[in-house]
DNA sequence: CTATTTTTAGAGTATATACTCTAAAAAGTC
DNA sequence: GACTTTTTAGAGTATATACTCTAAAAATAG
């Protein structure tokens, strides 16, 4: 593997498990055992090693919201993009961490998160016109499968971000369970049952229920003092 | 007023502004006419200041999850809750930018997070068991209760984080329309309306309309390249 | 008016960060 | 095997940051 692709994926390593706040150029270097001078001859600053994990991670995203053109879409579609989708925040969740510093200190990255951002919505759009197309979901407006897409989109960028801050530890090391993680796919199908039609409810139901996990948020008891 | 809640207030503008990252305690010292040696004797450290705007930010919030007590629960009051929690979240916007690590900064307001977090859960829950009891939501088993008070909370929570990420101009002081920041209580309606009894959607359809914004991402043109 | 406490200024420090520069080593080419 | 190009090490730099220390000014109390 070139010595390029290697610093991309130890700081991607890094600043998941650190916050790329906490990891400099320094740090990268020193844990792959290189030089600072040699990261700076395969990159020209900080920003642009971000924005080629950036680029990674959009070609991911990109990749998992195509509908399937040759057959009807299923339940099981969604719940797959879904798992995967998750999957890949995991993969990427110093993204979100800071994103608004990230898209501040460079305009690319900030154009490109615009579109890239647009591009998912529309790509939910499409899932739930598929999804209304094969009598899964009830059909509705347009103004309303923008409002899923974006209440969805919302959902799902927000789950990490969450996990992480009533997680009780702040060991970083300790990292969040797989089940909580997924308990995410449970949130967004508790949020589309409603748009299901009846007779696929039930099968809904019965597929949401492995996604389930409620120990997330220990012993609140002292959540009523303050 | 005295100079520590001076030095509270300045630096919630300041960090509101240019985000908590990029304002140091020399800024806010400077920015207030004053030394640093100064701000060190009214706060031993950084998050001294901001564990203290949290106390703040948590008072507000906790005084809007108040159910009525002397009458019954109306729509409009889900309104108003709404719009007043997207108020406070603007005026303390600087906290979800980067909460994990404010979060991994200082223990005590990790633990304090975390029981706001549940106390707002539980909050919202009790809203919207108040709003079943008075004929507006229909009825739903705990663990439903559970996940919409979730969902809600990711939506509200990742409002601001959303619009700075769509938002073109790298500007900070360009602050985004009051319009686009009410555009959430649209979309949270718009995620509560399939639960409204029948015959109080189209008042909450009528009152949702007024909080539509549809200009928060103009010209998505180029969204299909990459 | 004196004594004490609180508040302030301002210079200073240790440390970290992003990044540069030069020269040597390694790899590739003919 | 001479050469050219790519890759590397490592020392160094300018700047910023969070925070300390000392002493003077201002406020308060008796």
């Amino acid at each position: 593997m070139k010595t390029k692709d290697k610093i991309v994926l130890t700081s991607l390593e890094l600043f998941n498990e650190k916050g790329e706040r906490n990891v400099s150029t320094n740090h990268i270097a020193a844990h792959m055992g290189m030089s600072p001078g040699n990261l700076y001859y395969h990159f020209r600053n900080k920003s642009d090693i971000i924005y080629e994990i950036f680029k990674n991670y959009e070609l991911m995203v990109d990749s998992y919201l195509n509908v399937p053109t040759d057959r009807a879409i299923h339940i099981h579609d969604l719940i797959s993009y879904l798992d995967a989708v998750f999957n890949g925040l995991w993969a990427y969740r110093f993204i979100h961490q800071d994103l608004e510093h990230l898209l501040s200190n460079d305009k690319r990255l900030r154009e490109d998160y615009r579109y890239f951002t647009l591009r998912c919505l529309e790509g939910i759009q499409r899932i739930i016109l598929a999804m209304e197309g094969s009598q899964i979901y009830r059909p509705m407006e347009d103004q309303q499968r923008k409002s899923k897409a974006l209440n969805t989109w919302l959902i799902v960028t927000n789950w990490m971000t969450y996990l992480k801050s009533i997680h009780a530890s702040d060991d970083p090391e300790e990292a969040l369970s797989r089940k909580s993680i997924q308990h995410g796919v449970y949130l967004v199908l508790d949020y589309v049952m409603p748009y299901l039609f009846e007779d696929k409810r039930a099968l809904a139901l019965e597929l949401q229920e492995k996604y389930r996990f409620d120990g997330i948020a220990p012993n609140p008891d002292r959540a009523k003092a303050s």
